[in-house]
This record gives structure tokens, C-alpha cells and sequence, in this order.
DNA sequence: CATCAGATGTAAATCAGTTGCACAACAAAT
DNA sequence: ATTTGTTGTGCAACTGATTTACATCTGATG
């Protein structure tokens, strides 16, 4: 999806040893156009690699953290997209409650005023995230 | 927080059988003002009787498929609120990432407009979720 | 080369939720 | 009142995604 994107560039400006792993992870999901689970990203690194799944874990949890990407849960498990950033705004997603796979919608699909919100709420807001729940077109089609 | 609602006619009204244990789900769901997990559900209702989690389980799953409560989930486990009815409105919800705890935000706290968006989407739509995530009010005191 | 921190592999554990099956409760039919 | 059938509940074992504990590897650096 992202061909602007130095996937071992933006692991070394966060302050991150760009391992092979590492890369491999961040890059697989910043090319995919929908948020993937650790199994997703597992079955398509070892494919090619050998790779442990803890590993793919590990680098999941340390790629949030640094907020590089952004772990959606669907109930059963989390997917992960690429996060927010001036090559990936911020948008709305689908979530398909049959196969629990997730879409991003257009970022003009679902306009939100925050404004008197943020100011009011007393702790701290990190994410404003819009969902929308329903069935995908392609179970429709099964169904 | 709802002293409008008849629980047992709720229930029947929905052709299910009005037993015990779902009374009591659904009136401790009912009653609270913010989502509740399965466990804050048994352990209340384990204070005054006897029940068994997977009861409970059982309970919440019925009730989620006849659409009376709605399940949120934090990324470690399911909260139900009361679905959106004439006496609940829907709203946002505040998701904790440091405890968990959902809070139900103000209908009016976050306007969305969806019009053009939901003619279209290819496939079908049953919810429109707002979730704002971050530090609540009393997590940020303890950090 | 020797050393050491950080990254990875492996097996076992955890945790929320589910399943299979036996038993209890209740109502309708005999 | 006894039988029958249907539905709800308890209990134990299971599942699947994720985490943990700990051993091993790797790639700098002196
Ligand atoms: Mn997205
Ligand atoms: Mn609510
Ligand atoms: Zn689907
Ligand atoms: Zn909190």
C-alpha cells in the first residue's frame, strides 16, 4: 500500500535496532491494506523465513509501544495496522463480525466533532477511533 | 442507573424464558452505569447466590444474540452495557488501556455525521461504535 | 578472540471464554 | 402421581491467543 515508506528508516529515527524481524514485520503490515493479526504476519514471514511467533509477538508489542503501529481487537484477536502519520491519516474501520476480518474505510467516509468533547473528559484521550460493525461483503456473498 | 426498566418484561417481551439468573444479568447490567466483564457480573451476583461462571457466560451470549445488552471489548475482555433503546440512547465510550474499565460517555459528547457513507458501504451495517481511548481519570492520579 | 547486551527460540503457563456431558427444574401428556 | 420431553444449570476438561521464563544465539565492541 505504502511505496513512500523506508521501513528500515523509520525503525532507526524511532530509536530502534532495525533487525531483520523487525523490519520484516513493520514492513509486511505497512504494504498490506488492512490491519493483520500475528498469525497473518506469522504465516507470511515463514513462508519465505524461519521465524518463531513469540518473535512476531514480541516485535508487535514493541512496534506499539513505540506507536509505529496501531493493534485493532476484533473480539477473537488483535490486527495491526500502520499508525497514524503524515503518509497514513487517521480513518474509520470495518469490522466484519463473521470472518472478523478488518477493513480501513476512507478517512471522508465518517466525519466526527470532537471539539467541546476533549476539553470537558477528565483524564487523558490518546485515540479517537471510529468503528463499524456488520457483516463484509464477501460473507454476505457465503451467506 | 435505570429505574424505568422491568427486566422480567423485557425479557419475556423478547420471548425468552425469565429465569433467575438472566433477571439478575441482565438487572446488575441494567442498574450500573458503565459496561460490566462476566466476572464483575458473577461476583456480584456469586455475593448473594449460587451461580456458575459458565452460566453467566451462557446468559450474556443469549442476551448479546437477542440485541438487550451490547458487548464492548478492551483488548482483554468482553463488558455489556444495556443495547440502545428509547431509555438508553446510543453514546461513545471511554476505553482505560491502563485498567480496563469502560465509562459511557454523553450522547452528545462526540456528533458523527455517516449519511453519504452508509449508502456506500457493500456490505451490511449494524453499528456504528465510538470509542475514545486512554488514561482515565483515576489511573491518572496513581501514575 | 573474549565479552556482553540485546534479539530470538522453545516449552510451559496464563487467561478469557467455550464445549461436552450429566443432572436438575419445570411443564405438558399419560 | 408418574412419565416424558424440553430447557436451564453445574462441573470438568478444552481451546486459542497471548505471555512468561529461561536457554541460546548474534553482532557489536574492546
Ligand atoms: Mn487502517
Ligand atoms: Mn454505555
Ligand atoms: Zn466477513
Ligand atoms: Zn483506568
Amino acid at each position: 500500500m505504502c511505496h513512500r515508506c523506508d521501513y528500515t528508516e523509520i525503525l532507526k529515527s524511532t530509536g530502534l535496532d532495525p533487525t531483520k524481524n523487525r523490519v520484516r514485520v513493520l514492513e509486511i503490515i505497512g504494504e498490506n491494506n488492512s490491519p493483520l493479526s500475528a498469525e497473518d504476519i506469522f504465516n507470511t514471514i515463514a513462508r519465505s523465513h524461519r521465524i518463531n511467533r513469540v518473535t512476531v509477538y514480541r516485535v508487535l508489542k514493541l512496534l506499539s509501544e513505540h506507536m509505529l503501529i496501531e493493534p485493532f481487537n476484533n473480539g477473537r484477536s488483535f490486527h495491526y495496522g500502520m499508525a497514524p502519520s503524515k503518509n497514513h491519516p487517521p480513518h474509520p474501520h470495518f469490522f466484519c463480525k463473521s470472518c472478523g476480518k478488518i477493513e480501513c474505510l476512507n478517512p471522508e467516509s465518517v466525519m466526527v466533532d470532537t471539539l467541546n468533547f476533549e476539553k470537558v473528559f477528565p483524564g487523558k484521550i490518546d485515540k479517537l477511533e471510529i468503528r463499524v460493525e456488520g457483516i463484509c461483503k464477501n460473507c454476505m456473498k457465503l451467506s
